[in-house]
DNA sequence: CGAAATCTTTACAGAATCTTTATAACTTAT
DNA sequence: ATAAGTTATAAAGATTCTGTAAAGATTTCG
């Protein structure tokens, strides 16, 4: 028999998750469910649900947050729920990386409906582990920690969001100007003394010998590549 | 540069229409228009929309029934606008094959943040990456790595836009011109010498034999020629 | 507020690559 | 067979890039 369809859902009214869970449970999906953005974050690295259907406002940390976290390192459909229509927040969670955004009061006809598009439109597409493994190092893209032989390695914002760059297109060769936009933004035009000095900095962390490094390789006047060494 | 993405907005209203299209055409979108469903489904099989956007309401056949018919050919995102709300309507329409329901009046805000979004999710629906293989040689030109019997193969920025260059026209004669005027830059004029410096090194790096190239080809009096060999 | 951590900027030596030059080997036409 | 033109080879010179270290600026946190 075909897997079950996993559903995530993520709002701080039980009385909306309970009848959420209802509705999806008759249907025969299998429901998680989470009571704000840090616990939607956990659920999603762990279970890697198929949809997350998520409520804006909620305690520690907002949908909206939550869905920009989870588009870290997964791809899987998100549906906000808001009680506010207001078009900005709407703009703004779906360019946050939201695949569709219901108003509450909503009808859980419509709900369901929408998540048969959102299943639809990425029926095929699997769903890549949040955890990358690469000889004695390891990311967690979902949890945002880095591993040296089950050890914590202990990295600045940039330097993560420079590794996790790296580790998302292991293999392939960056060049100094997309490390630039895609880690610093894409307002950085030529500080690329900045790709050299992190760089250093990272190696130091991760390589063994970081003057011979093994996971981060130089390409001259192109850029870097991450490797998995064997 | 990269092709226009083109948007089908099908209405009845002209005022909606020239509304929607302004402001399409201001993102620098390409926009085709319809008036009713037949001429909708008509352009849409003549122009391939990269996104349709389309009211439910319009004279000869309406939305959702050209959605329904379009989707039998077409997976391209469906955006139907409707002036009722009725969730009867909406699950309908999702279930016929639309990616996504707004009801009129809506902001035009967010319906270029929902066909952003719709563009988001068909982006990834593209062909995987072209990788190249000739005997034992690999090059992936999406990682801009080269390979040779699985070994990595280290060639400077010029040397693999070279190499690119030659496989990506592979069997076919190009000239010192060309290859200097694609590889160099068209500011170069007569710096035939590069190239055969730069094929030298070349098949040092990726031919068993350099003396007798089995990949790289000499074309006296032409230039070269990239072969697959037997 | 002060201390600590992090980010930004600078400078320079050494490394890697590109450019240029010279000569040898080869091909073609006469 | 020889000369002229083309291509291969090799290596030196010029240029640009990268690794490194450290100081200054800014932000974060107690």
């Amino acid at each position: 028999m075909a897997k079950k369809i996993r559903i995530l859902v993520a709002d701080d009214e039980p009385k909306i998750r309970m009848f959420v869970r209802a509705n999806l449970e008759a249907r025969g999906y299998e429901v998680y469910l989470a009571q704000d953005g840090i616990e939607a974050i956990e659920i999603a690295g762990r279970v890697l649900p198929d949809v997350i259907v998520i409520d804006v406002n909620m305690p520690r940390m907002d949908g909206i947050e939550a869905c920009r976290r989870i588009r870290e390192w997964a791809d899987m459909p998100i549906i906000i729920l808001s009680v506010r229509g207001d078009e900005k927040d709407k703009v703004r969670a779906l360019d946050e990386g939201a695949d569709d955004y219901v108003t509450k009061p909503f009808g859980i006809e419509e709900l369901l409906a929408r998540i048969r598009v959102a299943l639809r439109r990425s029926a095929g597409t699997t769903i890549a582990a949040p955890v990358f493994n690469a000889g004695d190092l390891e990311v967690d893209l979902s949890k945002r920690v880095v591993k040296r032989r089950a050890q914590i390695v202990k990295l600045t914002q940039t330097e993560y969001a420079l590794l996790a760059y790296l580790v998302s297109n292991c293999g392939k060769v960056l060049t100094h100007m997309e490390l630039l936009h895609n880690v610093w933004g894409p307002e950085y035009g030529n500080e690329r003394e900045y790709v050299r000095v992190f760089i250093r900095q990272l190696r130091h962390k991760i390589e063994d010998d970081p003057s011979n490094p093994r996971f981060i390789i130089t390409e001259a006047r192109m850029g870097y590549r991450f490797v998995k060494p064997e």
